[in-house]
DNA sequence: TCACATTTAATTGTTCGCAATTGAATCTGC
DNA sequence: GCAGATTCAATTGCGAACAATTAAATGTGA
């Protein structure tokens, strides 16, 4: 019987934690992110940002947070680097002083044209079919959802 | 026929993004992780640091860069930090001086007992089976690899 | 109305994560 | 043996990520 170390270690070896994997995943995608969204001079949260912005328009940052499960003190900086990249503009609402609206300029409205060709290269780059990739999205989300309800309580 | 955005838009919605799933994921983890991990005084890369150190002793940095797909910009002020805090020791190899190999101390093997709660309180936050845990590790690491393979071209 | 709680962004400080560069040690071919 | 290439860790600079706090605006109950 062949074995490498002691079976009451086995939950503490890296390789059959499924929180590194998904850690070391989400690197991944973001290694072969970078040198497409390089092109459109995004980083990948950048990015994930103006996803939101481009499925709807004059959002508050309340809500961006919640939809990229981010907070503001990760989004304030790096909505202002959007705003001076141009492609986002901050403007306080006037129903409510405290929210914050972002909405696209011409630029960032222009931007996602650019963009439709980032899904494609990842979908390449995975080497995989787009039912899998569907189905294995649809299982890590569910992950994540469960993870994210022992949070709250 | 409920048809919320235009066809052509699907491949940039987020809920479509596969990416954006695991990059959440992980931070849902993450998330977890942390009230577990404040209690061994570990962050998460840290403890991942740590779980190679669990499995096998006296590693060089590069080594552990290789397993945990991190460079020598990360896990330098990681492994200071490690070092400050009593639980590595830092010690240029003899045989090849450009080397440092990293060692724990016995603080940072003793930790390795502390740390086996960690596993189990993980598995009950993800409300899944062992079974299917590991299919979807495997999964994930599959994607990982084929990614990782696009990158090094 | 008015004290008090809640909501929302912004700010501060610490830790990752990586690209790019540096400097020292080692290896290679000649 | 030695010049040039390679390897390895450290460093620098920038952009996340988040906890904790702050400040302003809004909501609520007596």
């Amino acid at each position: 019987m062949a074995r490498k170390h002691s079976a009451a270690d086995a939950p503490l070896r890296l390789d059959n934690q499924i929180c590194f994997a998904v850690y070391s995943a989400a690197h991944a995608f973001n290694r072969v992110y970078k040198p497409l969204l390089d092109r459109l001079g995004l980083t990948y949260p950048q990015y994930l940002v103006m996803l939101v912005l481009w499925e709807r328009d004059d959002v508050p940052v309340k809500e961006i947070g919640e939809r990229l499960f981010l907070d503001s003190g990760t989004l304030t900086p790096l909505l202002k680097r959007l705003e001076a990249a141009h492609l986002v503009k901050r403007t306080r609402s006037r129903e409510d002083e405290r929210q914050v609206l972002i909405s696209l300029t011409p630029q960032g409205q222009a931007l996602k044209e650019k963009a439709r060709a980032v899904p494609q290269s990842i979908l390449a780059a995975s080497n995989c079919s787009v039912s899998e990739l569907v189905a294995m999205k649809d299982e890590i989300v569910a992950l994540r959802d469960r993870l994210n309800a022992v949070i709250e309580e």
